[in-house]
DNA sequence: GTGAAAGCGCTAACAC
DNA sequence: GTGTTAGCGCTTTCAC
């Protein structure tokens, strides 16, 4: 035991099943039967256990229910940090459908720490977690592969494959496509992209916006950067070194854009007017008033639901083939983008 | 059992210690011991055990631990909500600390919901946390003292008294003071404050604000609003129809204060050669190059480290008299304010 | 419908 | 130092 000298006093005593049973007269498993909404026990005795239990203050213990039927209606959720709004809200998702079918979640944050993410899946196992759900998990699949092998789980934002992995992605190549479409049926055809290095999704956008660009007979060009405010400004900075100079910008995320959009500023150019700019993920950010970014959305708390969902499904019928379900991308059009200017 | 049909495969057999203890030749007990790092073992029989334990691939039951120890080393966290970065962040400071320590989170989110608050707190006593930490919870004292009877309470946000409640708050009443007498000092008078309703933290910071101006024989205007962009702006077209118009704004939070600079700008005013703009919490918003609001901080994380040192802390010391810890407020000053215009 | 009895996997005295 | 023994509070056959 690390830390805390552990003089903690045991929980003052809570009553138990023993104790309601008692008090109502009836036998302890009578009691155990009402607790699991059993369809067979009178409505007489059953509300006499209820009363009983009300007026002891009995809350069941899950520890011992859990040890007794090997189930603990929790699921472990990992994810790389809450401090970014695109995790927060996926893990919104997923409590919201957690919360309405009782199940519970233990919650850890990897901050893109593999030791750390190792750690979490340890505690998922120590508490025999029903499942789990891992978002953009950094761990080695043979990591993942120890935790599938005792709980189903559900990945999101990697291509693992395995039994009792399921996976829930959202197609961040077409979300790619939809803002290169955009700025092309604009007129754009010089648009760059600066794209998020080795960030989770970096690739796929990149990738997408090639492959538009080509489609449409335009010559890619990519800025490496990475996912943050700063990054954009700079590769802005390189960026309006070159010629011919674009007439649009599509940057791999949101944060990105604003960073880009700052320095444009600074450097004179109104936007939409002299370039146009898209960004990627709406976040909170792309929404404001101030900013108004024309963007792509990802359904953030339909990945949530979906992922839960998905779960559940597994816990429900564990030997059915994997799945893997594709959530849509969607353009989101603001005041940032508009018709390329003339000349 | 609610929703899914539970036809939920038991976990496949863990090995257990029974097993270990066979595998190494030694006996359950030793163990036992061994896991709990007591240092009454030889080196030689712990490393024995050790391996047997690595070879069977063996983790210890947590759920079996906790009945059995009377303990589950986890702490359960409430909170509004994790979409908004202020909370996300005090929960990073937590789950900081809790992992250091090798303790489990419950994470709940009420969502300003109070039934759902309540589920939250049932949660809590089923698992048998050690401890709870709630973040501005709307619960009723009632509910929160009926926890409070069993397990350890941080309580944020709230000024609950209790026995076992420990409270951590920021210095609201300061963090208004702060602002207005920067802007007093940069020579307004006409200092107009946006006000965030009934929101959580609304009052102390109006009454900071009023005492502030009264301090310096200011008049202190309030203009009712919410914790939103939208009110912000709107609180701005009453702002401008009435006079003498202020020369600067203080507004309850970062979020107002972005809807109150959007409409200012849409009439032409200048921030801040024609008008200053403070905002409250130094959110991700504020920062942003292109907002760049002058803000005042609120130390979210150390909010969260400190509510889960203090709870550790209680375990250790059941006994000791509640704590409250006020956390200090800072100024940080960006581009939105600077003196009155002249005239 | 209801009750009795045997565990679930561990900890914590206590003996040796 | 190490092994023995009782539980912890519940679920789950299996009789009745």
């Amino acid at each position: 035991m690390t830390g805390s000298k552990l003089r903690v006093k045991p929980h003052r005593a809570h009553p138990t099943m023993e104790d309601v049973a008692r008090r109502a007269g009836v036998s302890r498993a009578l009691v155990s039967l009402v607790f699991r909404e059993s369809p067979n026990v009178s409505d007489e005795r059953r509300a006499r256990v209820v009363s009983a239990a009300a007026e002891l203050g009995y809350s069941p213990n899950l520890a011992a229910r859990a040890l007794a039927s090997r189930r603990t209606r929790t699921v472990g959720v990992l994810l790389n940090t809450l401090s970014n709004p695109f995790f927060a809200e996926i893990t919104e998702g997923i409590e919201a459908v957690a919360s309405e079918l009782r199940y519970h979640l233990l919650l850890s944050t990897g901050g893109r720490n593999r030791r750390r993410e190792v750690d979490a899946l340890d505690a998922f196992l120590e508490n025999r977690v029903d499942g789990g759900i891992l978002v953009s998990p950094d761990v080695s699949a043979a990591d993942l592969a120890r935790l599938a092998k005792v709980a189903p789980l559900v990945v999101t934002g990697r291509l693992l494959r395995g039994p009792g992995i399921d996976r829930v992605n959202t197609d961040d190549a077409l979300g790619a496509h939809l803002a290169v479409a955009h700025l092309a049926d604009l007129g754009h055809h010089h648009i760059t992209h600066i794209d998020g290095g080795d960030g989770a999704n970096s690739r796929p956008r990149r990738a997408g916006y090639e492959r538009a660009m080509r489609e449409r007979g335009l010559e890619p060009v990519v800025i490496p950067a990475e996912f943050t405010e700063v990054a954009g400004a700079d590769a802005v900075d390189r960026i309006l070194r070159r010629s011919p100079l674009p007439t649009a910008i599509f940057a791999a995320n949101d944060l990105i854009a604003a960073g880009a959009m700052d320095r444009l500023e600074d450097e004179g150019l109104r936007i939409p007017e002299d370039i146009s700019l898209v960004g990627y993920d709406n976040t909170f950010l792309a929404a404001l008033h101030h900013v108004s970014l024309t963007t792509i959305n990802q359904p953030r708390q339909e990945m949530g639901r979906l992922a839960m969902r998905t779960l559940i499904q597994r816990l429900d019928e564990p030997d059915r083939r994997p799945v893997t379900h594709i959530l849509e991308p969607s353009l989101v059009v603001r005041r940032t983008t508009g018709p390329p200017p003339r000349g």
